[in-house]
DNA sequence: CTGTTACCTTACCTTAACGTTAATTGCTTT
DNA sequence: AAAGCAATTAACGTTAAGGTAAGGTAACAG
């Protein structure tokens, strides 16, 4: 009984689409060494660690992180931690990123207030303005 | 009793130093129109209001706003809330930006987690290297 | 065989948000 | 008066993250 290992595998057009952006960017983060698909031919076959990847470029991204930094986590991540240097580097890079983070929240949370209180008189000007 | 509004002011350079950013990033700000103070002479002379904004732009940017759409939202905050269209379309952006910001809450939320396992790993090695 | 579709590479273009440099101006401090 | 400092304008340079156009290949449909 060979055990077959179906991997599920993905085209280019099929992660554009799933993730609705555009081949060009697949292409652009493999450029920039963020994903290394395996190829048939010419064409890129993706795997569920590429897909993995991309999720995390993107989720990367909308935190406003940069490739380049979106990169050097990822090494980070898959660099053996063997030695205590790497892994104390390791720490203290969570650490900055959580500190980001913080800060992101914190910022959030001061939006979210301003937004409620337009939307608030925003609403109440509304009333007004129905009541005449 | 001449009740003198001594409203407090700033130089560029002083902003610059407060937010630590470059003066030549406030006159940007200002060429982009997102700002516009005073002036003594050649001078610009900024007030509270002032400040005020430029805390708001550089919070927008933190959470990954582009200076053009900071600008609308100052543009809409500003804009005198007479009819009832333009309360509606307010209401509306909010609620856009305030689903923005629940992505990236949500972004936010699952980069700690993974953050945090990254990190209990860490410490477990460190823990073993000591061990030996 | 022709056309369509999805993929490919190469190469140049674009936009945002400043950085950098240069040349100038007006204090104020020595 | 000279020097130093903070401000000014103008203009060109830079970087990141793709967009876009041109030309080419492979598979398949009719």
């Amino acid at each position: 009984m060979t055990h077959q290992q179906e991997e599920q595998t993905y085209t280019i057009g099929e992660l554009a689409r799933e993730f609705d952006i555009t081949p060009r960017s697949i292409r652009f983060y493999e450029e920039q060494l963020l994903l290394s698909p395996r190829r048939t031919g010419q064409n890129r076959i993706y795997n569920n660690k590429d897909h993995v990847r991309l999720k995390l470029i993107l989720r990367g991204k909308r935190l406003g992180f940069s490739l380049a930094e979106i990169k050097n986590l990822f090494e980070l991540y898959d660099s053996n931690p063997d030695s205590a240097v790497q892994l104390k580097t390791m720490l203290n890079l969570t650490e900055q990123k959580r500190a980001h983070l913080r800060q992101q929240l914190e910022d959030i949370q001061m939006l979210m207030n301003e937004l409620d209180e337009v939307e608030n008189r925003c609403r109440e000007e509304l009333a007004q303005l129905k009541r005449d």
